[in-house]
DNA sequence: CCTTGACTTAGAGCTAACTCCAGATGATAG
DNA sequence: CTATCATCTGGAGTTAGCTCTAAGTCAAGG
């Protein structure tokens, strides 16, 4: 698959597919005789999973290691495990605070609502 | 309230606090005769407000909308209601992401540590 | 009054994560 | 073979959101 064409799979910029393989965040991908980018089902699979993970905030950083470590063989596997196990807990402090704060919102917005209909915007707490 | 009482409070560095009041993220904070922030009940619920919002990722452009809009009183109800619900809506799809990613994390992590008792590492769907 | 430490401002610097650019080279249609 | 378009690389530029610095002012203890 051409660069194009992942880009328009996956719906990301080329830049950007091309600046995950450089910074290491995928494997380096296959190429023709004449040097252009050939993606591999493998290659697509990295580029949904840097998709996934960045879509979550996943940081580069650790995405770069994971990949690293990937390709270092079965001696890492629980260097990756507990790789992922920690951005899991990130994740769900992050997900705890959008909680705390998707309550905020709604508590506000149902505030104005209350609002438009009395025309009073009551007291927040 | 002095500014070191406030950073303590909220765990927020000074230069934060400042820098939410310069670019209007909080309204202006009171001031001593001599120039010095002195945080009333209000800003400190502006400052808390801000923390919680940040700490989902609302971006800084739209709650200095609100702020304005606050300032603005209450024809700019509607307005501001507005504003929350598209934040909440946002929000919610960031969360959707997230609990995707999650469940990506949970499906790997289970593979490795499945690997760790076998010593096989299962394939990756 | 003097020293010391907290606070002030304006503006520069920093990090993460892209995004864009220039100049060169590959691929393809006529 | 040539024109055109896609792709390549290395490196510069951008944006958001802080964070730090310098040079000066305020406040409190002795």
């Amino acid at each position: 698959m051409t660069i194009t064409e992942v880009s328009k799979k996956y719906d990301m910029s080329q830049d950007t597919l091309r600046y995950y393989e450089r910074i290491g965040l995928i494997p380096a991908v296959n190429r023709t005789k004449g040097g252009m980018r050939d993606y591999t089902e493998e290659s697509c699979a990295w580029i949904e999973l840097a998709k996934c993970m960045r879509s979550a905030g996943i940081p580069i950083e650790a995405l770069i290691e994971y990949c690293a470590l990937t390709q270092q063989g079965d001696e890492t596997i629980i260097a990756r495990k507990e790789l992922l196990v920690e951005e899991r807990t990130k994740l769900l402090e992050k997900m705890e605070d959008m909680k705390k704060t998707l309550e905020r919102l709604n508590y506000k917005i149902d505030r104005y609502e209350k609002a438009e209909v009395t025309g009073v915007l009551s007291w927040d707490k």
